[in-house]
DNA sequence: ATAATTTAATTGTTATAATAATTGCAATAG
DNA sequence: CTATTGCAATTATTATAACAATTAAATTAT
């Protein structure tokens, strides 16, 4: 009696209440096994799986079960298949895909606007830019200056909107933080259709120049480990930019290139 | 020729890289008929979809593309689909659960520690109490206060733990800010499971009299509008309660309730 | 009334065959 | 000799049919 209601208790709490017993179907145990090799690196990215008749020969499973397996491990962005001679399964996951994919779901659910995703943004970026600054590798350092190069280069271009994205997506991969790092890269990727779509038509000289400036005093920021002020030229720089690329009433919507009708 | 070269420029464009002109697969076709219709709200949470031999009929399709396409569903977390008589599809997404699931696998495959992901946590929340704090909702300042509530009845039992996750759940939902939250609650799954499992052994009361005496401070701070004083206050926080639950080798892993062998 | 059994509904699995797309190679025209 | 076209092999995709397993409800037996 005491332990029961002690069960009971225990599984009443969040942690575990998701946690199904159901029996396992065939499909999902082939799924499993082979999304195991993929994520611990035992099938390497770019690397050709066996065609679907041996993986049915080697599981001792039906075609259709074996399908449904490869559709959910294609789903989860582990797979992608190619039909014909030379055709088949090939390693390309994990990646993001499906990551921004499944948060854009749930922020489109909740009637997620643009200008939130915006301001999560706002306030993320400023502290990788702090971390950089604070790490101060030489390495860190030297790929933002080539991205700089390269925005001199192409100011005035319509390469300068992707550059400056560039550099955003590659100051927050230096961060040293994979857990940031991803979410900002997530963010980027549903940020990044409306944005080109939307606001990047009032791009004008100004704020090229504003944005160019506030790089290269970052980089300054950077070299000379000054962590504070890095956050704060980057915050700074968001609250500049932020009227420019503000969709207020758009909200979220990752199901565009859907079929209509 | 000179047409030729131009396309080649064309397709370097960032933007249009990525897209690829694929023939779809009848099953994702009508996955995506059906994921459109449950992300947009056609199709409400808990609800019926038409059994297997009516969704045939009605999407014209085989047997086992409209299995396929439910597959996809079911990995995206949107469907659950139990046997027997009275079974089908019921519609119970979209969820935290696949986010969850595909960061933590692009952290896994990054071999990221679960130091890294507690110190996103560590960056994150504390502007997210600002927000709190900022907006001083009564209803926030309620829901808070009702927690607080049942942390003090529940001191020093088993469940003192989770409350004072729930009161860190709370109030990421009340920052107002979907994305920030979405992340937030992505981070707590990962961090959840081996949290549990590897640190709170030594939870000591000690630990336990700082952590209410801090939800109570953050109350306060909250009922004042002070957004500083709560970012500040909550910062400290993580930064004392650090050293408790920093598991510094573990790495991130998703896949843990995988078969074996 | 309650327990055991049967029945009907529904998804899960397998098997087989036909179809469509892709690649590589050979044949052919220039 | 080169470039295009056509053919054959390979492979995934779709369709159809049958059977197995599971569940809920109805029926029967005690």
């Amino acid at each position: 009696m005491y332990i029961c209601s002690n069960l009971e208790e225990f599984q009443m709490q969040k942690a575990f209440q998701t946690k199904s017993v159901k029996p396992k179907k065939s499909s999902e145990i082939v799924a499993g096994r082979l999304r195991l090799a993929i994520v611990s690196g035992e099938l390497s990215k770019g690397e050709d799986i066996p065609v679907e008749r041996d993986l049915i020969e080697s599981f001792g499973v039906s075609r259709a079960t074996m399908r449904e397996a490869l559709r959910i491990l294609e789903t989860e962005g582990l797979l992608e298949i190619t039909r014909g001679a030379k055709g088949g399964a090939k390693v390309i996951g994990p990646t993001l895909a499906l990551a921004s994919h499944a948060v854009g779901m749930v922020l489109q659910a909740q009637d997620t606007l643009i200008a939130d995703v915006q301001i999560a943004r706002q306030i993320i970026e400023p502290p990788a830019a702090r971390m950089v600054a604070e790490r101060r590798s030489p390495e860190a350092i030297a790929r933002l200056e080539a991205i700089i190069q390269e925005e001199e280069q192409a100011a005035g271009t319509t390469d300068s909107p992707f550059l400056a994205m560039k550099f955003h997506e590659t100051l927050v991969q230096l961060s040293g933080n994979h857990t940031l790092a991803t979410f900002l890269l997530v963010l980027h990727e549903i940020h990044e259709g409306v944005a080109i779509a939307l606001s990047e038509k009032n791009i004008g000289s100004k704020r090229n120049n504003k944005t160019l400036e506030t790089h290269r005093a970052l980089i300054e920021l950077i070299k000379a480990g000054d962590g504070v002020g890095a956050e704060n030229l980057w915050r700074d720089y968001w609250q500049w930019i932020t009227p420019f690329t503000h969709p207020e009433s758009a909200v979220v919507n990752v199901l565009e290139n859907l079929e209509k009708r």
